[in-house]
DNA sequence: CATAAAAATTTTATGCTTGAAATATATTCG
DNA sequence: CGAATATATTTCAAGCATAAAATTTTTATG
């Protein structure tokens, strides 16, 4: 690796690379992760103790909730992100909880549409608005006024992944 | 929730909630999360390709890379801030591929160090230059000079759970 | 010294997650 | 029509992760 390459003004976009901006990058990244993992943990522990559920069991709800006729299991699948797999056995404990039901479709006897309860959209509301709280004061130390800033810079790292609905 | 609270200036930090800050912060939240998320998954997929291993495993060797000497099962689960149980199992399957070591603990049989070998040593080298050139090309869409300034802010978020050292 | 309390680790039960294989149903096209 | 292909979902094996219980050893204390 040439030294001369590095830490040359002017050069951001050519596609050079730069050692210290490599490890800047990871730095950050190091503490993007830290900060990822500590709400997540935080949120964790409070839908265990305050509702006795699981962070994945409540992104399936919300995403159930949104959509007030229910979502086939492979839509289910791609707006969370996680494997059909995945999903299946989430929603069958959800389902033996009395929060989802499953509905045949008709005229495609291999898709199935899930859907939440009564019970469960009335579990879901009180939830969200504990998350809600949670998130407010777990992200205190960030500035409102700072907040559409980061968002753009967090755009540009999950850009290529979807075209960014949400 | 009153009205009359929302929006008003000069009121960060009275501890008194904004319901439009509320929701920023739950949007940047889900934002954070995306990012995080992605990242995680082409590196996930990385490994898997590249190296036929898994960013647990990763995570362990770079804790132990760093000390020489290596680490007690609980320092090594308090590092990485995973439950002791979990440390055992990754740890189990290091031992067994042959790129860590269980060493007894001087004047404490309840103890166990843990080290790389030296080919454990090797591997993390090799996984560690790609790893960090993996992250430079995921966090691309974020210009340097900016990385200061998103550190600082997300040292905000995850400041709760330690005194920061990395 | 004996026993109680503390500490280090492992084990267990449960659930999340993936990727790949299997199953079942639909669709296409010769 | 019927065979090949595609689609929707589930099943499976392996590994990750937690919390709680169990095990083993050390330390403290009466």
């Amino acid at each position: 690796m040439s030294d001369k390459l590095a830490a040359q003004p002017g050069m951001t976009g050519t596609g050079i690379k730069d050692a210290a901006a490599s490890k800047a990058r990871l730095r950050l990244w190091l503490k993007l992760l830290k900060a990822t993992k500590h709400v997540e943990a935080e949120l964790r522990e409070n839908f265990r103790t305050g509702f006795d559920t699981t962070l994945p069991r409540f992104d399936v709800m919300a995403a159930l909730y949104r959509v007030e006729q229910g979502l086939k299991m492979s839509e289910l699948s791609s707006v969370l992100r996680v494997s059909n797999g995945n999903v299946t056995g989430i929603v069958d404990r959800l389902v033996d909880d009395g929060i989802l039901v499953r509905i045949p479709v008709d005229n495609d006897r291999r898709a199935t549409t899930v859907r939440l309860t009564k019970a469960g959209r009335e579990q879901f509301e009180a939830m969200a608005s504990s998350h809600e709280a949670w998130i407010d004061t777990l992200l205190d130390g960030i500035d409102v006024s700072e907040v559409q800033h980061l968002s753009e810079q967090l755009e540009c790292i999950a850009r290529k992944s979807t075209k960014g609905e949400d």
